[in-house]
RNA sequence: UGCCUGGUAGCUCAGCGGUAGAGCAGGUGACUGUUAAUCACUUGGUCGCAGGUUCGAUCCCUGCCCAGGCAGCCA
């Protein structure tokens, strides 16, 4: 019977007869016999096969090289040299497919700018394949987060024909011929031929959705994938990544706030709790400081800052930044990272954020100058939530509707909400993808993604 | 899109105005319950592409391509 390279590393007591298949990641001769490690994805560490070369099938070990699948019988027993408990002992042994010399995964550490020119073998590395088992974790644990509050995961559309969901430049989905559109008399594309009779585009966001949905369900979480065709060259940004969105209604923006720092805290613990190898390798080899961080983020609430109050933490630091500190401007990503990094050393939400540089749907405060918004930013990754209270009075949200130019009756499904049986609510977005880089410490978010699509890349 | 840095063997890099080197990987041999095994020998290169300067360019100059970093946009 096959079992796992993980079952086997983690057994009680001795087995015989067992099946293990896997990839080489080494091979050793001795006298007689040959060490080969095998991985087969199911945990961090390898099985160290234990080869005598009269058992059958031996003849094929000196065409196993790294990067080789093989299978192999026998027992597993302790193991008598030190480096591992458990070995297997083979009674048979097959090459199921050889890796030659070309196999571009050596057994040494590479770079990731070359892994990621090999991103069909690059899961085989014990950094992208423990980033893959730490991702598909992380997600489980985003689904048990909010299940156990309660939470409805609704499945908000991909497809949208709203173009103005928020900022961000969108991708245009179409059947049209691109040399040759159905025109109208004055020369212009006519849309109503298209697929779905009327210009239609990738999701940015299923927020607006989410509200409808929220305002039935109560709480409901969204997790899936967000597309974005701005052209971002920086190693944060991805055109498509995966987002996760709750929506709460009867929820404040403090409630939205803490309970986007229990969510992310809840991640951080699970990835400890039950990433714990994967963990201990990024943070011997990616970041020296990940565990003791992580560490901490769990054990101390996150700091929590007006916008206000932290212009004037920057304006007091002394610090010259290249960008002036400004109240009503945007935070520069050197203002995040001296707030997150230097100033509270943790995590830090800041909330009620300037009207102006905010979107329509976000709750005007009672100052008449900012907004229920709120920014989770954490050291090394910057901003990693986004959300705030959505304007849940009609009035208030047709004038900024208004004064941000977008048209009403394309929207009206939007202010509907407010028209009938309105309920103050809240949420945000969670970045899936920048959560992982603030877990395991990579700093690139190509690394994350098994296939990660950038400008110029897909 | 702007600024900066870089492209030399399969990988990681060194080098230098006189047409190339190391480690690892691969091969051969030795040795060994080994642990990214070790030791010896060895195969392997249009020095990103195109021009220019020069007696001569991998090296200097220009353009282009590609990669990385930072910034903006945001998650």
């Amino acid at each position: 019977m096959r079992i796992k390279v993980r079952q086997a590393l983690t057994a009680e007591q001795p087995l015989a007869g067992i099946t293990i298949a896997g990839w080489v990641r080494t091979r050793r001769d001795a006298k007689g016999f040959s060490f080969v490690e095998v991985n087969d994805g199911s945990g961090f560490k390898n099985l160290q096969i234990v080869v005598d070369h009269t058992v059958p099938g031996a003849e094929a070990l000196a065409d196993t090289l790294t990067g080789a699948s093989v299978l192999c019988q026998g027992d597993l027993m302790a193991s008598p040299a030190k480096g591992q408990k458990w070995e297997l002992k083979a009674t048979s042994f097959q090459l199921l497919g050889r890796a030659d010399e070309t196999f571009p995964l050596q057994k040494k550490g590479h770079t990731v700018e070359f892994l990621r020119t090999i991103p069909h073998l690059r899961a085989r590395t014990n950094r992208l394949g423990s980033m893959m088992r730490v991702r598909s974790r992380m997600a489980m644990a985003v689904h048990q987060f909010f299940q156990q509050r309660g939470f409805a995961y609704v499945h908000t559309p991909i497809i949208t024909a709203s173009d103005c969901e928020g900022a961000g430049e969108l991708f245009r989905v179409t059947t049209l011929d691109p040399l040759a559109p159905a025109k109208l008399p004055d020369g212009k594309v006519d849309w109503s031929a298209d697929f779905f009779a009327r210009q239609s585009y990738l999701t940015v966001s299923g927020q607006l959705e989410g509200e409808t949905l929220a305002c039935a369900l109560g709480d409901i979480y969204t997790f899936g994938p967000t597309f974005r065709a701005e052209n971002s060259q920086t190693s944060r940004h991805a055109s498509e990544f995966w987002m996760i969105e709750p929506e709460m209604a009867f929820c404040d923006l403090a409630g939205d706030m803490q309970c986007a720092e229990d969510l992310v805290k809840t991640l951080v613990k699970s990835a400890l709790e039950q990433c714990s190898e994967e963990l201990e390798f990024f943070n011997a080899y990616v970041d020296k400081t990940l565990l003791q961080r992580l560490q901490l983020v769990v054990e101390r609430p996150f700091a929590r800052v007006s916008y206000t109050d932290a212009v004037e933490i920057l304006l007091k630091s002394g610090r010259a930044f290249t960008y002036p500190v400004v109240w009503g401007e945007n935070l520069q990503s050197e203002h995040e990272r001296f707030l997150t990094e230097e100033h509270f050393k943790s995590p830090v939400t800041v909330h009620d954020y300037p009207r102006a540089a905010k979107p329509f749907y976000m709750r005007q405060n009672e100052d008449g100058r900012t907004v229920a918004a709120m920014d989770v930013l954490v050291p090394g990754v910057g901003e990693i939530v986004g959300g705030s209270q959505r304007e849940e009075r009609l009035d208030r949200l047709v004038a900024a509707m208004t004064a941000q130019g977008l048209d009403l009756e394309a929207y009206r499904w939007y202010t509907d909400l407010r028209r009938y049986g309105t309920v103050p609510h809240a949420g945000f977005g969670l970045g899936f993808e920048r959560l992982l880089m603030f877990v395991t410490g990579e700093g690139n978010i190509r690394d994350v993604l098994a296939y990660p699509r950038t400008p110029g890349h897909a």
